[in-house]
DNA sequence: ATTAGCACTCGCAGCAGTAGAGTGCTAAGA
DNA sequence: TCTTAGCACTCTACTGCTGCGAGTGCTAAT
C-alpha cells in the first residue's frame, strides 16, 4: 500500500481536483492545473497504475479518473493535513454565530442547522442520553383522580414528564410532600438509590408511595429513552444541491433514508464508540445502504462524559477537510455549552 | 359559470380520470370509459367549451386534456359528493390504528405521519396555541444562584419550561411558598389576573416576588410563542412518488418550502380563520409560491376552541374526496383526544 | 524511465425520420 | 340546430445515425 512520494502528489492532485469539480480528472487536466514537471503520458501511466492499486477507477473507458472508496479512505488517512491552511476557515467558523437555544430542544436543533451551513451537508445530533440522570428535581401534579403528572428537572436543567395512572387516588398535599422527600434524598444518590432506602423504611406500611415510587422509577427510563430516541437534522434539502444526487431516484433513496430516524440513530451511536472523529466514507458504512454518502461523526460530552453524537452526511465528494473541522468545532462548542449548564446544576 | 347537466358530467369524468391516471384525457379515452351516449366528436367539441370558461387546458396542441385550478375549483365545489360511495373508505379510516402518544409532542407527530400515510401526501399538524394558557400549576427550581427554572403545566397537562434570571437571590423555600400561592391564585382566574391581584396586594412590599411574578408572565409568553412555532411534517418523501414531482428541480423547492417552517405555519394558520375544512387549489394560494400544490386543511380544538391548525400538502392532482375525508377524521379524533385530556385538567 | 504519437473507445449532442395520439374543422345527416 | 364521420394537421416521443471531443492505452523512440 506504500506509495512513493509523486504518486502520493498524484492521487492528491485528482481527489482534490475532483471534489472540487465533480467531474473525472483526466491527464491533460492534470498536466494543466498542476506542476509534476513530468508530461501527460507519464500521469496516465501513474494513473493506470493507482486504478490497479484500486485508489481509482474510471466510469467508461474514455473517460478521467474518478477516487474510489479505497481512495479517499487513503486520501483521508494520510494525504489530508487539517491543521495546515484551513487557518481562514478557521476564521470564518469563529466568525460564525453561536449557539443559544436555552431550551435543549433548540439548541440541538441550532446545532444541526449550525452544521449544515457551515458543511453544505446535512447536518445530524443525536439528543444526549444521560445514562443514569442525576435528578435536580422530581414533581408531581395530581390531574384527574389517580392520574399523576410526574415533572422531572434533570441538574442540567432537561424538563421531561410523563404521565402516569395510580391504583388509588392520592392527595396533592401527600404528592408535595413526597417530592419534597425525593429531593432531599436525591442529594444523596441516584434515583435507583433511593428507592432501595425508601423500601427499607416504608415496608408494606404506604401502599400508595410505594407505587407512585415505582411508577416514577419506570417513567424515569421511559423518559430517558424517548429523549435519546430524538434525532436532529438540518439541512437535508442542501444535499439535494450536489450534482451526484441529480437523479430523482437518488433524491428519493435519500430522503427516506433520513425519515427513518429510528436506524439513523442506531447508525451513528454505533459508529462513534471511541472519542474523536471518525470518518465514514461510501459503502464503508454497512447500516447506511445509500451509495455515495460519506458520514464525518464525532461526539459531544456534558463535563467528562460523552453523552451524544453529531456529525455530517453528504456526497462521498465532499470538502473533507473543511467538514471535519466543522464537525471538530462544532462538537467542541456544543460540549462547552452543554458544560455551562452541567456546572450551573451540580453547584447548589 | 353554470354548465348544463352534460357537460358538468364531462368534466367530472376527466378530472377523475385524470386523477386516476396522471396522463392528458383524450376524448376516445372518454368514450372508452364513459358511457356518454355521443360520439368521440361532440366530447371534443364539449371539451373546447369546457376549455374556452376556463376549465379544462392541454399542454400543447395534440394532447388531450387537463384540469385548471379553477376546474379543480369547481370540481371541490359543486361536483365532489365527500358523502356517498366513500363508505368502504371510512371503514378502513376507523380500522387505523389511533393516537394514543401521551406526550404532546408525541401525539402531534403522530397525528402528522397519520395524515401522511392515509393521503399519500405531507401531512402538517401545527401545534395548539393556548391563547390564555389555563395553567394547572407552576413550579420554580432553583439552579444556581440567581437562576430560576420555572416549569408551566397547563391544564391539558403540556409541560413547558423557561431558564430565567433574578436580580437577587431567593431560597428554594420561598420559591415554593410562591408556587403554592399561585396555583391556588390561578384556581380564580389567569396569570394575568393574578398580576393584578398581586400587585395590589404586596405594593413595594416584596420586591423580589414582583420580579419573579414579572418574569413568570414574560416566560409564560414566551413559552406559549414557542410552543405555537411547533410544525410536524410527516411523509414529506411520500409526495415524491408523485411524478409531477418527478424533476429534480420541483423536488428541490418542494423540500425547501418544507423546511422553512415559519412561512408554513402562517401560511397555514392564515388559511383557516373560519372553522371546517378548506381547500386551496394551486395557484390560489398566495403565500405558498410552489406550483402544482394543493393543501387540503382544517383545524382541531380543546373542548369549545379551536386550538390549532392541521391538513395536508399534496400534488393538485390528488384524491380529494379520499383526502378530504381523511383530514375531517384527523382534526375530529385529534380534537376528541385532546379534549379528554382537557376534561381530566378541568376536573380537580 | 519518460515521452511523443497514434489508433481506439465511448459518451454526447444534434438531426432526420416515423409512429401515434389527439385535435379542429368541415360537411353531411337527423 | 345539434350530432357525427372523416380528414388534414400538429405535436411529442422514440429511434437510429453521425460527427465531435475527450481521454485512454499502446508502441516505439529518446
Amino acid at each position: 500500500m506504500d506509495l512513493d512520494e509523486r504518486n502520493r502528489r498524484v492521487l492528491q492532485a485528482v481527489i482534490d481536483s475532483y471534489i472540487e469539480s465533480g467531474a473525472p480528472i483526466g491527464s491533460t487536466v492534470l498536466v494543466k492545473r498542476f506542476d509534476f514537471g513530468v508530461s501527460s503520458a507519464t500521469l496516465r501511466n501513474i494513473m493506470a497504475e493507482l486504478e490497479e492499486l484500486g485508489f481509482l477507477t474510471h466510469p467508461h473507458t474514455s473517460a478521467g479518473r474518478i477516487p474510489t472508496d479505497l481512495g479517499y479512505r487513503y486520501y483521508i488517512d494520510s494525504l489530508i493535513s487539517v491543521e495546515n491552511d484551513t487557518d481562514e476557515f478557521g476564521d470564518q467558523l469563529r466568525q460564525a454565530p453561536s449557539l443559544h437555544g436555552d431550551d435543549l430542544n433548540d439548541l440541538m436543533e441550532e446545532a444541526s442547522r449550525f452544521l449544515a451551513t457551515l458543511s453544505h451537508c446535512a447536518g445530524v445530533v443525536v439528543a444526549p442520553s444521560e445514562a443514569e440522570a442525576n435528578y435536580r428535581h422530581i414533581e408531581f401534579v395530581r390531574l384527574r383522580g389517580r392520574q399523576v403528572l410526574i415533572i422531572f428537572v434533570t441538574g442540567t436543567g432537561i424538563v421531561q414528564n410523563k404521565l402516569i395512572e395510580l391504583d388509588e387516588s392520592i392527595r396533592q398535599h401527600d404528592l408535595n410532600a413526597f417530592s419534597s422527600y425525593l429531593d432531599e434524598e436525591l442529594e444523596r444518590g441516584t434515583l435507583k438509590e433511593v428507592r432501595q432506602r425508601l423500601l427499607k423504611k416504608l415496608e408494606e406500611e404506604k401502599l400508595v408511595f410505594m407505587q407512585l415510587m415505582d411508577e416514577t422509577c419506570r417513567a424515569s427510563r421511559e423518559v430517558q429513552e424517548r429523549e435519546s430516541e430524538k434525532v436532529y437534522i438540518g439541512g437535508a434539502a442542501q444535499m439535494l444541491e450536489s450534482p451526484e444526487f441529480a437523479t430523482v431516484e437518488k433524491m428519493k433513496s435519500l430522503l427516506k433514508a433520513f425519515e427513518d430516524k429510528y436506524r439513523l440513530i442506531k447508525l451513528l451511536d454505533r459508529s462513534v464508540a471511541a472519542q474523536g472523529i471518525k470518518v465514514f466514507i461510501g459503502s464503508e458504512n454497512p447500516y447506511f445502504e445509500m451509495q455515495g454518502c460519506s458520514m464525518v461523526v464525532s461526539n459531544y460530552k456534558v463535563g467528562p462524559n460523552v453523552v451524544g453524537t453529531l456529525g455530517v452526511i453528504g456526497p462521498t465528494r465532499m470538502q473533507y477537510k473543511q467538514v471535519i473541522h466543522v464537525v471538530d468545532y462544532t462538537s467542541k462548542l456544543l460540549s462547552k455549552l452543554l458544560g455551562e449548564r452541567f456546572q450551573r446544576g451540580i453547584e447548589r
